[in-house]
RNA sequence: UCCGCGAUAGCUCAAUGGUGGAGCAUCCGGCUGUUAACCGGAGGGUUGUAGGUUCGAGUCCUACUCGCGGAGCCA
């Protein structure tokens, strides 16, 4: 007998199949009851009569507790009452692995707390399947857009001997004989030297903050990829990540349909991601704060409402270019045609989700960099490295880094990026 | 760090300063097509902690703890 995933019912109807799982939910109404079931791959209703079966199967059901470890056999067919489109036709449940104790998370609602005690139980719930789900195809797009145009993965450290950017707080450890260590807050320098040596290179790993927030849009650890381009500018930059943005969410809503279903997220607002994306500078980002009322000072960095009420102005992810350098890190290289300008880019994606990417151009001339670091109060020393890239044969580059959950819950429709990663980091939960 | 909101049964929530309840979950019973099944019954409480006001506090006041989401910072 075959022994099959409740993901290929349709191949096996009118056949009898044994599948392995876990009871979602049982119902019965005396004389026929209905146990559903969930192998990782979706639920199955199977039924069973009295009197069809023998006896000693039909009351194995009225032991079984919710998330209860089972196997389960019998006939598929198809049957339109049941939830999504097929039935078993019970006929034996040769094992029942194990009784499980009272399931804390019953099929009503919860509180947020609740459910994050038990993240590692919460994510048996359908809700977070499909997140998870999602997720995974996100990044799968992540790694077949740049693997298919010839980009080189070249991880970045972890652990890192100073700021990258010289501004967030960081994660400090011991480091043997060496003094401290730092968590990574960005791969970026480091993909900087792996695309002076492979032209083009991403790094995707996680990366910490250590910062304070307590926003639906922050993680202490979280996940970005960044790629970073020999020879391209800051145009060459954008062009890069309007394909890549198009190609994650339409590869996405195409497969993971029936888990965006599950959200329900209205899709049609991820069919517009389709280049062009629209680009506004960020002088035009002001104007348009401006026209909406909002006091906003040039000079300033965009806040969380300022980005909202811009991206609310276009269907799809917006691309604000051209930062004022003051509030840009120190390594963009600035306008030539106005030096107080950085050749930076942010995406905002619509409906409130923020800032998706953060990229730019990166300085390549060694001498504004040195004065930059100046600038910036950051030790020379700790930078020798990077500043060798600018040595020897430097030569325009950029790239850009997108993180991963922001996206995740931007397409997911998610309330808070919590949701979008199995095991959230935040400045008050660390378990489980 | 600052601002705001909250904490009552296992869970989600009610309760005018005057006898702490409901739905779900659990247990018992009923039901031959259920869809977060339904119907009947039962058990389940130091109202976050410590003080205070009051004849009387879940309710008002103070402090603390924990949580939530917003600012700042950022992906």
């Amino acid at each position: 007998m075959a022994r099959i995933y409740i993901n290929q019912l349709e191949q096996h109807v009118g056949e009898e199949v044994q599948l392995h799982g876990w009871l979602y939910n049982k119902r019965s109404s005396g004389k026929v009851k209905f146990l559903i079931l969930r192998d990782g791959t979706g639920i199955i209703q199977s039924v069973m009569v009295k009197g069809a079966v023998p006896d000693q199967v039909f009351e194995k059901f009225d032991a079984l507790t919710q998330e209860s470890s089972l196997s389960i056999k019998g006939k598929i067919k198809k049957e339109p009452r049941a939830p999504g489109g097929y039935e078993m036709e019970l006929s034996d449940i040769p094992c029942v692995y194990q009784i499980a104790l009272e399931y804390p998370i019953t099929p009503k609602e919860h509180g947020i707390e609740f459910l994050a005690d038990r993240r590692h139980l919460w994510l048996r719930s359908s809700r977070q399947h499909a997140i998870m789900r999602v997720r995974h195809r996100v990044i799968k797009a992540i790694r077949d857009f740049f693997d298919g145009r010839g980009f080189t993965l070249v991880d970045s450290p972890i652990l890192t001997p100073a700021a990258c950017e010289g501004t967030s707080t960081l994660f400090e450890t011991d480091y043997f004989d060496l003094g401290k260590a730092y968590l990574t807050q960005s791969g970026q320098l480091y993909a900087e030297a792996g695309a002076m040596a492979l032209g083009k290179v991403y790094c995707f790993g996680p990366t910490f903050r250590a910062e304070k927030s307590k926003t639906r849009r922050h993680l202490t650890e979280f996940w970005m990829v960044e790629p970073e381009v020999a020879f391209n500018d800051l145009n060459d930059d954008m062009d890069l990540a309007e394909d890549f943005l198009e190609y994650i969410v339409q590869n996405t809503i195409r497969d993971c349909a029936a888990e965006l279903k599950v959200l329900e997220r209205d899709v049609t607002k991820l069919q517009n991601v389709k280049k062009p994306l629209p680009r506004i500078s960020y002088d035009d980002a002001v104007k348009i704060l401006h026209e909406k009322g909002l006091p906003f000072e040039w000079g300033n960095d965009l806040g969380g409402t300022d980005e909202t009420v811009v991206s609310e102005q276009f269907d799809r992810p917006v691309m604000v270019h051209r930062y004022p350098s003051e509030v840009k890190a120190f390594y963009m290289k600035r306008d030539p045609q106005n030096p107080k300008l950085a050749l930076a880019v942010d995406v905002l994606a619509p409906e409130g989700y923020g800032e998706i990417i953060g990229g730019s151009q990166r300085e390549d001339d060694l001498d504004v960099l040195l004065e930059r670091i100046k600038e910036h109060k950051l030790p020379q020393e700790a930078f020798e490295w990077y500043l060798d890239l600018r040595r020897f044969g430097s030569v325009p580059h950029a790239g850009f880094g997108l993180g991963v959950e922001r996206t995740v819950g931007w397409i997911c429709g998610t309330e808070h990026v919590r949701e979008t990663i199995p095991f959230p980091r935040m400045i008050y939960r660390n378990t489980p």
